[in-house]
DNA sequence: CTGAAAGCGCTTACAG
DNA sequence: CTGAAAGCGCTTACAG
């Protein structure tokens, strides 16, 4: 049925029309599913289509319709830090099922900063590579959202409901809105429950805007919960970084007894060296983890965290880009909030401390 | 002085050679560096270039020259496991490092396995958008080289020195040459010393060529070593695979002493789960991780474990591909061993069992 | 409903 | 050293 040529002899339309009987004009009529050609005539040119393997040629596609018909990810984060993080091969695995339907390819790049990521994403917006790209950890004054809307690349980006962004609603930015408040907020209550009064938070480097809406939700929630803001020590999603934040924490004269940390590697190295910190977990301190994967739960004990879905992100993202390539674009498209997962590392009621932290099987 | 046009009007080499006064076709070997222009008119071309901010369009590029100055990576595997395994970020960061050189891009796509792997392959081909790919995790059997030699597209594979490859040498088929023996012999030695001479492996799925290397790397070097081949249970990589063969191993009249997996994954988990598996590590158990990654640094104790390069490794299988694709290729690479970092999940000497595990700081 | 023709933006022999 | 021309494989008005 269907015999590819061998050793890269790949057919054209030509050749399609050819054995259908038709002109080039009509195949691609036919093979693009427009109107003005019979249905009988469709028909023989789809079956030679199929008879010979044939695929349209992208770059041909490209060059006569203006469509790159690929999208690009340019991922700007250090390698070490990124091997660690599960986040980004899960958005690739969720955009690649949306995009796919259209037949769009994902370009991908991994440049250690944001300055880097504005080379490769002008490059490929130059040589016409990508029609749109989505953009991940957005800085507060980001060189990339900068060189796309002055370039006019349609783009996603994950943002708050209420965040200012450039060429807000005109431009060729669609936002995936994002909510820290309402996960936050059942952070909060989860460790009030268990009898927590001082709380922190250790957050990820201030430069992300996603650092600065959980600041924003962090400071309203325990204000509202426990009559005063708690605090936040910068650190930069690094153990190093976790746990000399966690040192300063410890050595206030009125430490806390839970710290929330806005990554996983933080929190884990802390419950890994909690020995050497001096506490113990959770009895001395509760820990809870900004994102969840395998590191909250093979840590001893396991690590309450926020998990969110990000393959179904990955999907909304390519969605909204697609919309807005295709301009049929509701411009914003709302996420389901990270949701709390319980483990052990905030043990049961606070007090009687000597209650100890539950069996683990 | 680099002012590009606002609003996606990118500019043509018809501009270009517009503005420096000459042809299409004296700008184009200008551009390209090729000989046929006198060293005025290539500068004065190259200004203008730089002046309107010009790259040439991939699409046109392609059409004209045939080659789709891209080159992809399909990565076969389930999307939770994805998430646990730094590997392919940082293969993936390597790659971009060399391609970026030669202005190739990577096109990128997460399937759940080799069939729908297969799938994407063929569609990158067709519809040439690619000039080559990197495949991973072969299988011994596996339907995308199958795929690839059948159609002639230029790939690269990791293999062993002596493994059989379809188009072995004459084909399109690169190597990068990996050897397990080494490394395993590291692992092997430092066990013996510690006293132990009942081992055993957890492996990966039987299906995967590397797990067959291994394999057999294992028979040699136990056999060479103790006078015996040592156990090996086939496992899944996941969590509860790694669990499952363990318990199955403590099952035995005569447990091993000292069990090596084949990732990380498998070997944390054994950890974490020490208790339950009625365990003390190191004391009644030694254990060592095949793939290295924060895992075995955060486990407690911290997991002895072989490491390697990825992000040199993608380079080098990035530079073979551009090799292979400019008919310059050595046709094979030896890659460096993966090296064995040496952390608590040993202990020191076996006896006396006393001895107990090393203070962690 | 169908065919002949121009064009997308490059590259590349082929003459001058 | 330089220019005019054809061609890569599609799409898309434009006539029949």
């Amino acid at each position: 049925m269907n015999r590819p040529a061998p050793g890269g002899a790949r057919p054209t339309i030509r050749d399609i029309a050819r054995l259908a009987g038709v002109s080039k004009a009509s195949a691609s009529y036919a093979l693009n599913d427009l109107p003005g050609v019979s249905a009988a005539t469709r028909e023989r040119v789809l079956a030679a289509a199929r008879e010979l393997g044939w695929r349209p040629s992208a770059a041909a596609r490209s060059l006569s319709n203006a469509r790159a018909h690929a999208v690009g990810l340019a991922v700007a984060r250090d390698v070490e830090l990124l091997g660690e993080e599960p986040y980004y091969m899960r958005l690739v695995a969720g955009m690649e099922g949306v995009l796919a339907t259209e037949s769009v390819s994902l370009l991908m790049t991994v440049v250690p900063d944001e300055t880097a990521a504005v080379g490769v994403l002008h490059r490929w917006w130059a040589e016409r590579r990508v029609d749109g790209v989505v953009l991940t950890d957005l800085l507060v004054d980001d060189p990339r959202l900068e060189l796309v809307t002055g370039l006019g690349v349609p783009c996603v980006v994950r943002a708050g409901a209420d965040e200012e962004l450039p060429g807000g609603g005109a431009g060729t930015v669609a936002v995936s809105v994002e909510d820290e408040r309402e996960p936050l907020a059942q952070v909060v209550a989860h460790l009030l429950e268990r009898g927590h009064r001082r709380l922190a938070r250790v957050s990820g480097p201030s430069g992300f805007r996603h650092t600065r809406r959980r600041d924003r939700a962090w400071r309203e929630v325990t204000a509202a919960a426990l009559g005063a803001e708690q605090e936040v020590v910068v650190a930069d999603y690094t153990a190093r970084g976790g746990l000399e934040a966690t040192r300063a924490l410890l050595a206030r004269p009125h430490p806390p007894t839970a710290v929330v940390y806005d990554n996983d590697v933080m929190a884990a190295t802390v419950v890994a060296e909690r020995r050497a910190l001096g506490v113990r977990v959770p009895e001395d301190l509760a820990v809870v983890a900004g994102e969840d994967s395998i590191l909250c739960r093979l840590a001893d004990p396991a690590i309450t965290a926020l998990r969110r879905d990000v393959v179904t992100d990955g999907a909304g993202s390519a969605r909204l880009l697609l919309d807005l390539l295709a301009g049929r674009a509701p411009r914003s498209l709302r996420l389901e909030p990270r949701e709390l997962v319980v483990r052990a590392s905030c043990g049961g009621a606070l007090t009687p401390p000597a209650a100890a932290s539950p069996a683990r099987r």
